[in-house]
DNA sequence: TAGATTGTTAATCGATTAACAATC
DNA sequence: TAGATTGTTAATCGATTAACAATC
């Protein structure tokens, strides 16, 4: 498959997604339209860059307006899927877990968590919201029969190279880690790393740094 | 300030941090030394940009050999603070702000949760994990009193600026932001953000990408 | 010594920003 | 119309990679 026109640069996808967000509020608090400027502002970036990322889809502005808040909320959710209820599983039903399946945002924003599982017999069968913790064994089955796409890594970093396997065996088009480990076999399937730990050392660093050494 | 020798650009900053993982994985292991190539095959990377990154720590390799683990495992601990227990308040005792609370991993890389709060008056006075959860309304003085550093935001999206700017006047050193709002008033503290949306979505990108169209 | 590996300068690549013409 | 805002090309900036000398 040769370079396409959605070859699109990850900064550039991260930021529209961050702009499908915004079209969400700024909709329902009835504002038609919005400038790159006002873009810009709501998310501290410039207007140009706002601007540049939007040419990337077929949605063009309007003169002295601006873009419409709608129509570039439509577009947006089509290109993101965010309309579809993309299944996902979840890996690991401890604190993490847990707390991922009953977030809210997840659903409103298109993700449907299917199944969660675990390898500790003590947790499963047990309920964790409206879910029934399955075993990390079945977790193939699983996959394949309710064909679900995205794999969401929740377990320790030693197991998460394994339950990766797995997924990728069972048929997952990606998965999200949340875990520390770098997870190999990029190849086959796209991964996209959470990684919490890294971001505090981030802001450790970056204080230490504003507050002078 | 002047730019100093101590301005490192940001994603080298990250790679460093999964350095000191990979450091911390290796000691454990009593695998005594590592070369370049080794860490870049372990973490995704190329041998030169694995070199190029430690030439911003005081640390240099050894001819053949390559360098010595626990030597730079020391060097990047001392260079994140991870020796010295950060101290941490959470805001927003939900399913995400428990599930980080009991998340071990934040104490073995050194940050200290030291409290929780929230606004929700039927969960304040219960037990989160070894914490009580207190009101946000004493948010200022928790902070104050315990001379807290680094504030995490786990609040919904429409309470995250005003938990913010909250936590800025108590003499917060710099913030996690959880939410998916964009938080402003960078310039007295730094913020660095953790988007798992944005994350799903540019999974799911790229997911679109590998499966054709 | 020979070979592997580090350290460093220069070249490339990619993303952001600047400048300005086009448009409503 | 005049002014604000988009759209686009060119310039800049920064990060990664290539090349190769230095070192154990």
């Amino acid at each position: 498959m040769a370079k396409k026109a959605t070859d699109i640069p990850t900064p550039v996808i991260r930021r529209l997604s961050r702009y499908l967000a915004l079209m969400q509020y700024l909709c329902k608090k009835n504002m038609n339209w919005v400038s790159s400027q006002k873009v810009a502002r709501h998310l501290g970036l410039t207007s140009v860059t706002v601007r540049q990322d939007l040419k990337y889809l077929d949605f063009t502005g309007v003169g002295k307006r601006g873009y419409d808040t709608t129509g570039l909320k439509s577009t947006l959710i089509k290109f993101f899927s965010a309309d579809i209820d993309n299944s996902a599983i979840i890996v690991g039903a401890g604190h993490l877990g847990q707390a991922l399946i009953q977030h809210k945002e997840f659903l409103t924003q298109g993700f449907k968590i299917c199944a969660v599982c675990d390898v500790n017999p003590e947790i499963i069968g047990t309920k964790a919201g409206p879910l029934v913790v399955q075993s990390t064994d079945d977790l193939q089955d699983i996959v394949r029969e309710n064909k679900i796409q995205i794999g969401i890594i929740a377990v320790p970093r030693e197991e998460a190279q394994q339950v990766a396997d797995q997924l990728i065996l069972a048929g997952i088009n990606g998965l999200l880690n949340l875990s520390p480990e770098h997870l190999a076999s990029r190849r086959t399937v796209p991964v996209v790393d959470v990684r919490m730990i890294d971001s505090l050392r981030e802001l450790v660093y970056k204080i230490k740094k504003t507050t002078g050494l």
